[in-house]
DNA sequence: GTGATGACACAAT
DNA sequence: AATTGTGCCATCA
């Protein structure tokens, strides 16, 4: 079930609940990866074509609690739009507060 | 099997 | 505070 990284990250991504956001490296380590974060960034980049089930992208963030824009700022802006709707709140510099709107999950199944 | 790539992270400058 | 360099890990050609 959870055999693979990426089958781990996806189950990972759909437990966040609305109003709340993870970092890349976080979830790399909570899939068992340590500092896989840039693994993650690609599942999260093809998830919307690879993943079986559709996953919550958009709240996956950077550590720095921004959203990077890497030549692709259509994504970002969608993304952005679509975490204040959630009612998460970003800062004039736009970053999000993970001490607010973190998310750690309670119990994951491959441990 | 090898090398290149990428929504990153972290330490050093 | 902003940049730059180096490390890390999972894909894919």
């Amino acid at each position: 079930m959870y055999g693979t990284f990426s089958d781990r990250v996806y189950w990972l991504v759909a437990q966040i609940p609305p109003g709340y956001v993870a970092s890349y490296g976080q979830i790399a380590t909570y899939a068992g990866s340590p500092g896989a974060a840039r693994a993650v960034g690609n599942l999260m980049r093809t998830s919307h074509i690879n993943s079986p089930t559709p996953i919550p992208w958009q709240r996956v963030i950077n550590a720095q609690g921004k959203i990077p824009s890497k030549g692709d700022v259509a994504r970002a802006e969608l993304q952005r739009y679509l975490l204040e709707k959630e009612g998460i709140h970003f800062s004039p510099s736009g970053t999000v507060s993970f001490t607010e709107f973190g998310w750690t999950p309670d119990w994951i199944p491959w441990e």
